[in-house]
RNA sequence: GCCCCGGUAGCUCAGCUGGAUAGAGCAACGGAUUUCUAAUCCGUAGGUCACAGGUUCAAAUCCUGUCCGGGGUACCA
């Protein structure tokens, strides 16, 4: 990469020097003026020692060999120095994405694993809008890690055992008592959402009316039936799961009952008023917290490090939790709880996303899935389509807010950023399309006649690709993907603007700006592609 | 109580591992279509980057404090 050459050319002066410096950049411009790329290190350096910085920038571009022609070196003002790279360089990089194709960029590593959970929802009812950050967001980071070479497991955790699911079952039962005209009054703090009654109508067809109260079919039937509406949702929304695990397995192979054990014997454990405490101010935590409730109920801490010691051993490479903003005061005591009992955790990555707020008729609903009070993802599909719909979700960065307003959702969507990107790939397959049909004649290619400003900038921004996609793979931030390929989309859409592709009077032209077309295309629809988005052909 | 996030253009937000004139979309206004898809492009207008200190050659960015807004959490998960 180029900027690896600048930075060495950088270190070969410093060392020839005997300058010991190491807290210095090189930086790509995004504003024209200043050359492609641009060094502080001058300006650090002068502090050093004591010497004007724009000397030292003079002194750096005289350290330039004149013979080297991928880049010229200039000093300006205060003391930057600036590099201008040779178009040459960017038409190479353009050959390498027409000849790589969708594997442009794409790391040759293939020997890591990552193991990636999320959306972990509960089946006491159906996916919803709030659910759906963690959802979109939890594939994405896993298509950014496939991409960037690792084995990639997606794993969804539940927990069909608990409290919950017992509220759950008693509340599916209430539905069904009314259904069949019972007088049952339902459990407080229950379920009430409209999707029970579907369920109750349908154990009615398929169980019949004289079903007793604590009959199993409540739980399990009514559990099967909505993690088969979680799983068609997911399936809507084009994600698979390799793994679903659930919570239980880690109380029924003694995993639970071991990480008390063990923690026992590290004396990290105490008891008061009749509950278990782990002993995290011990670990450097203000307070302790609470295992196993009085009641003998562990809280959900305790089988969370279980299921994290599970992963651990599984001996993935990267271990990755994505939580929304309740879990923020839990994980930490997990991860303490997880090294406690010697498990490396310098590569478990925690991905916290702050909630979506839903707007409805002006107004901020608090939604809730006891409360039946709601709007399904699938809901959300149906009015948006998929493509707005994943898009939507990660146009925020994951901690800050996203607020929902529902009514305006179909209206936005029509505005809808994605539409921008998908226009630039359909312009294109459009454009080559025509362009097949008109030039018919061979002609070699010669990127060289590339030379307009519009095309320079086009290929520049195509070229920052496999720099980009590492800032994403470190970051793990997909919305920086989105912002990428709308500067691309931009980018063609002021090519276009400008300039013909076909023109018969100049065919070795025409010639090079399709390939450009096909380059910008390769970019786009890699990127799409790694966000789960469709790459429409026409519009 | 403890914890997290945010405060940047009229609105929604980028930029925040410090850099040279603070960006985009929407909304507003004015243009571009005999021309490869106008879901596009070009232009105009719009800012004390909440406030106050501090660190630095350099602060929207880092530190401290204040104010305002949003959210989470407690032996429910």
């Amino acid at each position: 990469m180029i900027q690896k050459q600048l930075e060495s050319f950088i270190d070969d002066y410093l060392t020839s020097n005997d300058f010991e410096l190491s807290n210095w950049s090189v930086s790509i411009n995004i504003r024209e003026g200043f050359g492609d790329y641009s060094s502080n290190v001058a300006l650090i350096l002068s502090k050093k020692i004591g010497k004007n910085p724009m000397e030292i920038a003079e002194a750096l571009v005289a350290y330039h060999n004149k013979n080297e022609k991928l880049f010229s070196v200039s000093a300006t003002k205060p003391g930057f120095v600036n590099f201008n790279i040779s178009t040459h360089y960017y038409l190479d990089i353009m050959n390498n994405i027409l000849n790589e194709g969708t594997d442009f960029g794409k790391p040759t590593k293939h020997d890591r694993s990552a193991n990636v959970e999320f959306v972990s929802s509960n089946p006491t009812g159906p996916l919803t809008a709030g659910h759906g950050r963690n959802t979109i967001l939890g594939d994405m980071v896993s298509s950014i890690l496939s991409w960037h070479g690792y084995n990639v497991t997606r794993e969804y955790y539940y927990n069909n055992a608990g409290k919950q699911m017992r509220m759950l079952a008693e509340s599916s039962y209430a539905k069904y008592a009314k259904k069949i005209g019972k007088d049952v009054t339902p459990p407080e703090n229950g379920y009430v959402g409209e999707y029970l009654d579907d369920i109750a109508d349908e154990i009615i067809r398929k169980f019949g009316k004289d079903l007793d109260s604590n009959s199993e079919q409540f739980r399990t039937f009514t559990e099967e039936k909505i993690f088969d509406s979680i799983k068609n949702t997911l399936k809507n929304l084009r994600i698979e799961f390799d793994l679903f695990s659930q919570e239980q397995t880690f109380y029924d192979n003694g995993a639970v009952d071991n990480v008390l054990k063990e923690l026992e014997k590290l004396s990290l454990l105490y008891k008061k008023d009749g509950a278990t405490w782990f002993k995290t101010s011990s670990l450097g935590k203000k307070e302790d917290r609470v295992l196993v409730k009085s009641t003998g109920e562990p809280t959900y801490r305790l089988p969370d490090i279980a299921y994290h010691i599970d992963k651990v051993d599984r001996g993935f490479d990267l271990i990755v939790d994505i939580f929304g903003a309740d879990h923020i005061d839990a994980y930490p005591d997990v991860l303490l709880g997880l090294e406690a009992l010697g498990k490396k955790i310098d590569h478990i990555k925690v991905i916290v996303h702050q909630f979506v707020t839903l707007k409805k008729d002006n107004e901020v609903v608090k939604m809730s899935t006891r409360k039946g009070n709601f709007i399904t993802l699938d809901d959300l599909i149906d009015q948006l389509g998929v493509d707005v719909v994943r898009y939507f979700f990660i146009m925020r960065g994951a901690n800050s807010h996203l607020d929902f307003d529902f009514d305006l959702a179909k209206d936005e969507s029509e505005k809808n950023p994605v539409y921008y990107l998908q226009y630039a790939h359909a312009r294109i397959s459009n454009l080559i399309v025509r362009y097949n049909n008109d030039i018919k004649e061979k002609t070699d290619l010669d990127l060289s006649l590339l030379v307009e400003k519009d095309e320079i900038l086009l290929i520049k921004k195509l070229s920052t690709f496999p720099k980009k996609m590492d800032e994403i793979y470190e970051s793990l931030e997909p919305r920086k993907l989105a912002t990428y390929l709308e500067e691309v989309a931009a980018s063609y859409h002021k090519f276009y603007g400008n300039h013909k592709v076909i023109n018969l009077d100049n065919i070795p032209l025409s010639y090079a700006r399709k390939n450009l077309c096909n380059a910008t295309q390769i970019i786009l629809k890699t990127g799409l592609s790694i966000l789960g988005i469709t790459a429409p052909e026409k519009m």
